[in-house]
DNA sequence: TAATTGCGCACAATCGTTTGAGCAATACTT
DNA sequence: AAGTATTGCTCAAACGATTGTGCGCAATTA
């Protein structure tokens, strides 16, 4: 009963007719140069009716919905959490809400979540795409602004934002030869994504004229992947490695998993440097050296770059130039290697 | 261009009025007697004008966005990231879409997110709630069909899935009676929240009559608030304890992470229980044992709750009746006590 | 006094759909 | 052959806002 008044209750109740009290009710009145009167008297009653704007006629009309797009790839992953939580509250505070949709990796389920945002009428779409093209991507942006976060495609001209998973996967891999260890074992993410290309070529870069055997296995960012590659490469009768280099946490995690079941001692026998933030590796014992990605950061440059050509894009100017950014991560040294 | 074909461009490419589109397109036809040419004619031009309706034209007219509002107190937190994942899913797999709000544990945020789950006329809202009082979101509830999950309020008719807190503290409790402890802290999260107070409940509950000593102390589920209270406990000469509960896997974190400090072997000195689901809980050393909530079967019985009611409520029937469901967690044994 | 200007507001179209009501043509009845 | 049903569709009014245009009136100017 309360939200039932509208533009033209309003109207009715003041004796004002709709249009005026629209202007009012959008800040307009002195562009059209309503009364003081009028203002006062519209304003008041709107709050005595606890009048709240239909967003919904109000997008309609005016093409813009006050509502950003999100689309990950894992909502459960707390990496994309994380991300998800920084980037909502950042659009919060520029008055905007946001759709979340969750791709599960899935080309198909990326597609439907677009075409949903689209529908919708979000004013711009962040996203973190899992489809190999970015054909679909490039052809949305023309009508809608769209930046990508964490991944990006080789050759696009779509702006992102992400870590430089390049110079990460070196600064471990160096840490690791410096620290003295020669055979060294990777443990993949999803092969066809690009943060996962860049470390393996940061990982063999640092590599190169080193003496020293190294091999890059697996193929998932999941826990099981981190596992299973543990016990085929640790499992037999002692193993070639002395040290591992976890792509991301989750792997990281079924790497120590495997390691307890093998009953070999991670940091001892074994070093083991991972890839991603998450503050729980500092209570894992030993606490895991890694290479932690500026999220919020990063989160702060997207939403940025978003909002400027969405605001270049509303007021006809040409959009800015320079919207690829890639931000160096940080090191974090503790205890397992 | 290829989103701007609407209902009309179809009407006219095929000569047919926009009523007979609408109709065919929303899968009216036969209701209508649409005839089998013009159903034929008027998907196919809608297919190859890559027809995509306008959600938000459609919402206008219906009153219904296929769209649920999903308020969590905290999306960055694991735990609701994961119920969040999980709540996305089954409400897509219904053909729903999320708008996801993050309340940030403050009573105002929530309001503002209630505020504009109401504007964007979402059909349904799941919220775990942070206010203190029901009185705003059964005052809601009357017009737009609202389920808690995970918290809920002692006197209220609103529907709630939330796991057995009591039950949970008090298996847990009477787990660490059973191994012997005799001296047992238990460190609280925020005390007006109802899983607090229900875990409180269920800890002294255990302890009636028993030849034990115990305190409760801590007021947030923050590891801060873990790390501190074990400070306190345990940092002097010894300790009265030889056991501790956490409220949950924050607390839990703070405590171990006290304890490494403090050079106490958990599992050995001091046995530990916590709350919460975690995955990581298995990967610290030793695993934590912890009552676990069952987060999927609490999300799909609130989606069913949600769309039960709904769809009652569409079809002018009475609601359910039986709504409040308390659904009992599980003791999940590792090492850690 | 008549023409001009500015002020304060109202009219009505519009956004893209859905939907109740109605209408012309054909088919069926008796 | 005249009346009734049925078929297959169209008309136009909503939904709740925004917005370009225009109009009556008072104050100012000529």
């Amino acid at each position: 009963m309360a939200s039932k008044s509208n533009i033209f209750t309003i109207a009715s109740e003041t004796g004002y007719s709709v249009s005026t009290v629209s202007r009012v009710l959008t800040g307009q009145a002195e562009k059209f140069r309503i009364s003081k009167k009028a203002i006062d008297l519209i304003s008041e009653t709107a709050r005595r009716l606890n009048y709240q704007p239909d967003l919904v006629a109000q997008t309609l009309r005016t093409k813009q919905s006050r509502t950003i797009g999100l689309l990950v790839p894992g909502i459960d992953n707390p990496f994309f959490a994380t991300l998800a939580g920084i980037i909502i509250k950042l659009l919060g505070d520029r008055g905007y809400h946001t759709l979340l949709a969750d791709s599960r990796e899935a080309e198909a389920e990326e597609e439907q979540a677009l075409q949903m945002f689209l529908g919708r009428k979000v004013d711009g779409i962040i996203t973190v795409p899992v489809s190999s093209s970015a054909a679909r991507l490039e052809q949305i942006s023309q009508q809608t602004p769209v930046v990508l976060i964490d991944r990006h495609f080789s050759k696009t001209n779509l702006p992102y934002v992400c870590t430089d998973n390049y110079v990460g996967a070196r600064m471990a891999t160096e840490y690791l030869l410096q620290h003295g260890y020669k055979r060294i074992l990777a443990i993949q993410g999803v092969r066809s994504s690009m943060p996962n290309q860049e470390r393996l070529r940061g990982f063999k870069d640092a590599l190169k004229g080193e003496d020293v055997i190294y091999e890059a296995v697996g193929d998932a960012f999941s826990v099981e992947n981190g596992h299973d590659e543990i016990v085929r490469a640790f499992g037999g009768n002692g193993s070639r490695f002395d040290a591992v280099f976890a792509f991301s946490a989750t792997i990281l995690l079924g790497a120590i998993d495997a390691f307890r079941e093998l009953n070999i001692k991670v940091g001892e026998e074994v070093g083991i440097i991972s890839y991603d933030n998450n503050g729980f590796l500092d209570f894992l014992d030993p606490a895991i050296t890694r290479v932690e990605q500026p999220l919020r950061e990063a989160s702060e440059l997207a939403v940025e770059t978003l909002f400027s050509i969405m605001e270049a894009r509303r007021e006809g100017r040409s959009e800015p130039e320079v919207l690829q950014r890639l931000i160096p991560p940080t090191l974090v040294v503790r205890s397992s290697c």
